[in-house]
DNA sequence: ATGGTTTACGACTATGGGGCGAAAACCTCG
DNA sequence: CGAGGTTTTCGCCCCATAGTCGTAAACCAT
């Protein structure tokens, strides 16, 4: 999240193929490590981007031709990092939106694509917002973040109700100090938990029984 | 589907590591192929399953210790079959069930365990199940379907009002003669889509306005 | 004090799944 | 041919949860 939009970290690539066009950071992994060890070392190497506040893998691409004149198999994690992170980056990198993207290299177009779709779905069902928000926002805040990342706009009320009472959200306590133009201080919350954490209530056709439990 | 039974294939491996061990089937990829064309003919030839309804793909596995004395890296996907297909399979194979898995061999209790998982959080909010049904089945059968996959009951009266009203079942009009032991006949159904279709009214923060298109 | 702005909260509505019981449609047996 | 048993179907009601809206609260500036 950069200036209230859904923004992808790539660089321009200097050589062909795809000269000038945007790409990914990325590279090849080394022996012997894991594909989410390598993401990281990339990411802190290439690009020094260390808050990455949660990673997953999203796909492994194999066509043939996703690069030219070579056989090139590819593993593409999503990588979110919280709004108040400013990593310093390279010159020949940028921050892009994700919904006016450059022409890309390669395929990468598509993974990003694949990358905001899953995005969009996880913060339906789990909390991965708590990857992209600060440490302790107003609901306002975060209501630009679900906004940005959703694209369409959001119900402030709405978005409380469902996160506090999923329990996702705690207040705490403390409050904002309001703008220039005034208006009342809003609320402080923060996530309860910083991973991944999936709400099951939306499986349907659901075991039978007098209802789950619930705390007395 | 096997005898009311959520069951994997799986062959027993002859040789070491993990001798006498259950695998997956699988393979090398060749050059120059797709992950997805690879895992169509080892099991074409292996162990000569064509009636694969659905397949997509789990994740890509890393772990420098998944395999002994040796670094491989594994895509694993998700594969589907109708229970009315029968498909014949080596002797050193055999249909074992998911939820009373003999010792598997590497970390392919792991993978299974997964794409159970992915069958079951899919089976509330996407069509699949159209690849482990018949062409044409009762609500009962496909109830036993829902069951044997979730691991636990099902309402046959929501599973009829659920997948009709989301438009995913379609009645054929035909109906199937009663067992032995009498009964209503059941009326036959048949899936609207043969291929993953998503059922997107689970998003959660809606965007805004009066609600959905609905058709007059 | 007054008006403008932002946030909070309660009340009402809409949607969709879960549970239950009665009715329908078939069997077998006397 | 009727009675009893079995399986399927259907309608009705309940409840959980999300969406909408209006009003009150809390701040600013003038």
């Amino acid at each position: 999240m950069r200036a209230r939009r859904l923004e992808v970290l790539v660089w321009q690539r200097a050589l062909e193929p795809f000269a000038g066009r945007w790409s990914l950071p990325g590279g090849y992994l080394e022996p012997v490590e894991t594909l989410e060890d390598s993401i990281r070392r990339q990411l802190a190497s290439k690009v020094d981007v260390r808050e990455v506040a949660h990673l997953e893998q999203l796909e492994t691409l194999s066509d043939p031709d996703r690069v030219p004149n070579e056989w090139q198999l590819a593993t593409a994690y999503l990588g979110l990092v919280p709004t108040d992170a400013d990593p310093a980056i390279p010159v020949d990198t940028a921050w892009q939106r994700v919904d006016r993207l450059p022409p890309a290299a390669f395929d990468h177009a598509a993974i990003i694509r694949a990358g905001r779709d899953r995005l969009r779905a996880k913060l339906s069902y789990t909390n991965v917002a708590f990857a992209l928000a600060p440490a302790e926002f107003t609901i306002s805040e975060l209501r630009d973040i679900y906004r940005a990342a959703l694209g369409h706009d959001v119900s402030a009320t709405n978005l409380q109700r469902v996160l506090v009472r999923r329990d996702v959200l705690e207040p705490t306590g403390g409050h904002r100090a309001p703008g220039p133009s005034g208006g009342r201080p809003g609320a402080l919350f923060r996530f309860r938990a910083r991973e991944l954490e999936i709400t099951d209530q939306f499986a349907v056709l659901r075991p039978p029984g007098p209802a789950r439990a619930a705390a007395s």
